[in-house]
DNA sequence: GTGGTCTAGACCACA
DNA sequence: GTGGTCTAGACCACG
């Protein structure tokens, strides 16, 4: 049972929501590699959304590489870290790490305060992540 | 001369980008309370952007109450505005952080590797930065 | 089928008369919280305006609270509006009694040819009205 | 020394608002036919305006027929009821009484309850007016 | 199907 | 000169 919440009237569409939180509960550890995912069905039940909702943001995520359907069976958390080149890795995270800069410039922020904050984050997030047996 | 940047194609409506910049602006202080905010027609024109849509970004920043406008005057910032508190910035910026966070774990980058791409996006940003001389 | 009429000529926008129509059909009750609003390209064409037009009337309201919007559904009434008080009523009705007052005494009208006056039209108006049959 | 107050952010015309203002003073007799309304640059510099405002404000009191300018003296009240004809003061009145009924029926006042409205704002505004010496 | 955004360009109201 | 409104019509995002 996975712990989602979307807001209808928030702006960000559906889809996205559910993404960015799958997308954080894989990075977490909190959905393990190979791990299932609920159905289309299901999730769209619990959530009360149209099953297409759902349907856009299993594919992208499978997309990303980080999830993998098994025909008949299931949905799953993919094992394998990503489908991306190290470019393609590079070029995504380069962008997120630029909007991170161009914020933290407007906000009196500096280089060191932004590499503080940072790695305080990943502190975080990483100590809400159940275990790390899978490293 | 306004330092605005938009993007065309990233799926960020063109308005909210600028009401984003410029309610950074306002409240960092880069703009100073009644200070005058570009004509519409000249900042459409200075970002290549039809006026309507300036118009609008304008709009809702005067909505928020950020700007006011007076009758065939001009726009101007509001005096009253209450600028971000330290524990706001970094309310933002931690948001900010937590994406390229979450990324960089499903993309395989560690704690360090993620900073090293950070410093270096903060240099070459500073470096492509204009300066202040217009000021 | 909502019944709205629209004067192009006469100064106050038409976005606005939209606005101000549909506010108090919500107010009186006559559009039922939850209740559906036309879409926007049905009372566009409806009411022979160009679609932004009530795009803009419609955002207006939602920013009020007046409505909300389910993304790719439809446009709805809110369900915690509150409804005009009688003393809000009398407000407003006394504003626009002010007006035909002052207008009258400056054109010579006393107060018994002022409310033949309004008799009158109270007559021509009803007479005119379009019958609630379709609902 | 007139009463006046304009509201720069609300949306209403400055020049309206003054036309407005003034003609409830003409019609509750606080500005008594003859009597002189102050220089254009003195009602400017007092009420923080353009002189052109003032102007039009002034203009369309004149075009109303509620005013006069005699060359090199001043601009005056007039003392003539209105130069419309019986027919033109009908259509406006009727414009105004139009207003009312509509809001009325929308907020359910029949027509004695409007009747009553109106009479009870005629004696209020009558009531406020220093004196009836002119009738 | 729904609403959202943007452009192009005209015309008006205001100070 | 300023901003405000409206139209026409294209294209996109969402469910």
């Amino acid at each position: 049972m996975l712990h989602l919440t979307i807001s209808q009237g928030d702006g960000v569409p559906i889809y996205l929501q559910l993404v960015r939180q799958i997308k954080t509960l894989i990075a977490t550890g909190r959905l393990k590699p190979d791990g299932e995912l609920p159905p289309v069905r299901v999730l769209a039940q619990q959530l009360v959304l149209n099953p297409n909702t759902v349907v856009r943001a299993y594919r992208e995520l499978e997309v990303a590489g980080l999830i993998y359907k098994k025909r008949g069976a299931g949905t799953y958390v993919s094992s394998e870290v990503t489908p991306y080149t190290d470019a393609e890795c590079r070029r995504i995270l380069a962008e997120r790490a630029d909007a991170l800069v161009v914020e933290g410039l407007n906000l009196g922020y500096d280089e060191d305060k932004l590499v503080a904050l940072l790695r305080e984050r990943h502190k975080t997030l990483r100590r809400d992540a159940p275990d790390e047996e899978g490293a």
